[in-house]
DNA sequence: GCGACAATATACATTATTTTATTATGAATA
DNA sequence: TATTCATAATAAAATAATGTATATTGTCGC
């Protein structure tokens, strides 16, 4: 009878948990790819850049580096400002946020 | 003349940072799927399950659990240890453990 | 040790879906 | 008109989902 499946309780929080893993991993999904993990981590600090000044760091075309772009942005992860003729991009979700530094620590940290 | 691309140590922190980008981006790409993100919850604070354990919350055929549980072991997330007729997995990368922590404080952490 | 069963892993094939690169074009602003 | 950035369209490539079959390893009763 200690079963989770015949326990409501735990069935729901199952459903729960299963929710938010699959929030997590569309997260997890959309940074996952070494150029967006690298626009990310320019963008760490909590700062804005550029599209051009996230242009120097990929050797992207302009448009694969615009898609890549597009890809957080519509992922809500990012968050962009026009100013005059460029655009300023920036972090847009805390969670995110928390994400990327915990794997500059982890990936990045001292030895 | 104050330009990224002319400075060497610029390049070579670039160089190491697209290095990381790399390593933490096929990391996180194990992690980006809702059943490996699931498995990996239930194996998040450290401890061990066996992989009936780990059947009764995804619903997936054997062969599918087993596959997944084959890319986390490939990607050195997890290691197995045999007792009896049961396999015993656990979490077996440090950065993989921090990053499901901040995981579960972003995503289950109290509203 | 042998046969039967249980737990897990692997192999393979198939189909569907995603991702990526490329090229071209469009819109906003200076 | 030149810059900066975004979008569209599309073809090629990679990945994922699913199902079936089979292999491996271990247990137990004999």
């Amino acid at each position: 009878m200690n079963n989770v499946i015949e326990n409501p309780t735990l069935m729901a929080n199952a459903e729960a948990l299963r929710q938010n893993a699959r929030d997590a991993s569309q997260m997890l999904k959309a940074m996952s790819h070494p150029d967006r993990l690298m626009l990310l981590c320019q963008l760490a600090d909590g700062a804005e850049r550029s599209v051009s000044e996230l242009e120097e760091l990929t050797d992207l075309h302009q448009p694969s580096l615009s898609q890549q772009i597009g890809v957080l942005r519509r992922e809500g992860l990012i968050e962009g400002r026009r100013d005059g003729k460029h655009m300023f991009y920036r972090v847009a979700d805390a969670r995110a946020l928390a994400i990327l530094q915990t794997l500059y620590e982890q990936f990045c940290g001292a030895p």
